[in-house]
DNA sequence: CCGGTTTAGAAAACCAGTTTACCATGACCA
DNA sequence: TGGTCATGGTAAACTGGTTTTCTAAACCGG
């Protein structure tokens, strides 16, 4: 007998009802809606289930239900990019906030055999949350004929897809005005710019922030093309930030600015830059996007966009919810006000 | 008509069955064992499903195969409060990352209607960890009955639970110990120190490290009774860190030195001490414990105790998938080794 | 050409709940 | 005394898959 245990089979709602006495239907409805039995009947069953330490199989309970009591977020890469990223964890954040509060767990979903498509495919949950996401259609489309409510953040606007954005094109406009305005004219901007090529299907919250850029750029007389404007696709990451940076040492014409489009990135890039002694903001500018935490405390404190995650988060949240419950929508589009901090990473070289 | 598609119901296995004049079960191995079904069979089975959009359905399948797959993360308290830890981020990130090789969703489980016994009694999960909770009997007793596996990182160890810990009394032995060969002798503790009142069915980590204080103290003659031994509560946030040292400054005797439970409690100290214009470490010195990223670039970077928090989470999740999987298990306590880290924070004061 | 094995596929059981539809019983009332 | 209604409870249907068991046909060697 290797296993003592191995006859046990799992209590279920038929046992309680066996042990108590009363019907499946009663059993279920001493758990879920008291008021349709007898108090005595819910008594009894209560009391027997406790002794013998039942409660209902969620698994089984949700299948029932079609519910799972879970909405889920999904990584859109592997997990050790975005769990990296101060930004989404405070995304993150807000969502769990009010998962907390109508009582739904929240599953993570990373790619699945290193697809995103196969991992949508088999979530498991109410609704879903994407971050980041460009328009890939593949994604979209199955969690439209899986009628699986959704809503994204920091995706492409201006589509039928619910969606929680901060103005991207008037917020990279405003920082990039800002650089403008404080004498840069040698700058490097850093973001995932294969979207620069002008393949239309492949949008992108980077591409929404480059035309912002392109805009303030063409006041000054320059644009992407010209001589003095470097472009580096860049991920959203600290070592990617830092990659950027030894990049830009190494060219020609060093810089005298480098635009981010993640706080994250813009950290890394600094860091490099300390360790090649050149001086952040005396020697070359940095700004980032985002506002995360650290770049309050950072030294050099970072000039970025603050865009509130946390906020987002939960703005997304209560928009999905709104969703799978099917309540009347107010607004599919959420648009959430980002600001400029000005701090010590720009300098004014004019 | 307010919905078009009222009428539509779901396509089930069912329909592709009817479709394509095949089985429900050969539907099911065109799924999951095309080798139980001639190719021709499979082939016209997949043609139909992808025509209609049919995948099979997650909840339904799930329930059939008796897993989640998932695993799930229970939060202990407010998800604020765990989400603003880094440290509980890298044990997040270690456990994710194990779980995307597994093929398997990460479910966070925030306390249901305020009691983590509800949410633990709900969760939809193949198993769960749990990080820093003590000896929470119910919670145990719950998940033993459920016959739901789980291990505990930063829980109590020495008992028949799984567990992922460091040697936290050792640590904490090693650190206090510095902190005294440096030349301390007034000494604030911070930690969740309720525990403190003997009530020995109320274990947890914290005690464990304090007992590795009382070690270190003893062997300078010194105990947590002695006059110059400052003991206060503090739960692991920021805030709870910039409290802390609030109460410190109104000391009437104020300690040379803070030693924190956490690196996220010491960061908040130091933040407030700098702003009531203490220096640390010249005024005051201040040590920490989890050796976050954030540790090291901090001004004064932090002495500290370092425990990889990636590395903790994999263990624990690579462990649960073991339980899950009725594999034989090697080890059932695993102790991640643990490294002093000296740097800024601490001041030689002898 | 016969008996045994393999293969392809179908029927039915199973997972563990919730919910609908229905049936007693007794009370109340005309 | 018969009709209506409220109460308490039950049987059966339903959720949508997977898996076991079984059968018919094909295959195969002697």
């Amino acid at each position: 007998m290797p296993d003592e245990h191995s006859k046990e089979k799992r209590i279920t709602i038929k046992d309680i009802a066996r042990l108590s006495g009363y019907s499946k239907t009663a059993v279920s409805f001493a758990f879920n809606d008291p008021s349709r039995i007898s108090a005595k009947a819910c008594a009894t069953i209560l009391q027997v289930a406790q002794e013998v330490g039942y409660y209902p199989n969620p698994l089984a309970r949700n299948f029932s239900l079609q519910s799972h009591q879970s909405i889920g977020f999904l990584l859109p890469q592997d997990i050790n990019y975005s769990f990296r990223n101060p930004y989404i964890m405070e995304v993150l954040l807000g969502i769990g906030a009010v998962c907390q509060k109508n009582g739904n767990t929240l599953t993570l979903i990373p790619p699945l055999h290193e697809s995103v498509v196969e991992a949508v495919r088999c979530a498991a949950v109410d609704g879903l949350i994407t971050q980041g996401m460009g328009t890939e259609m593949e994604v979209f489309d199955l969690l439209l004929k899986r009628k699986l409510p959704f809503v994204t953040i920091d995706g492409v606007p201006s589509t039928q897809i619910p969606s929680v954005n901060v103005n991207d094109e008037q917020a990279a406009y405003d920082i990039m005005r800002l650089v403008l305005a404080a004498g840069h004219r040698r700058i490097a901007i850093g973001g995932l710019l294969e979207v620069i090529e002008e393949d239309s299907a492949s949008q992108s919250i980077q591409r929404t922030r480059l035309a912002g850029y392109v805009k303030a750029l063409q006041e000054y007389g320059l644009n992407l093309s010209s001589p003095t404007i470097i472009m580096h696709t860049c991920a959203c990451t600290i070592e990617e930030g830092r990659h950027l940076a030894s990049i830009l040492l190494n060219a020609k014409q060093r810089p005298t600015c480098v635009v981010t489009m993640s706080d994250i990135v813009a950290i890394g890039a600094i860091l490099a830059f300390k360790e090649h002694h050149i001086a952040v903001p005396d020697d070359i500018s940095v700004v980032g996007f985002d506002n995360i935490p650290e770049s309050a405390y950072h030294r050099p404190s970072l000039t970025t966009v603050d865009q509130p995650g946390e906020e987002k988060g939960r703005q997304a949240a209560q928009l999905l919810f709104s969703l799978i419950s099917k309540k009347e929508i107010v607004e599919r589009h959420i648009q959430i006000p980002y600001r400029i901090i000005e701090r010590e990473s720009l300098k004014n070289i004019s």
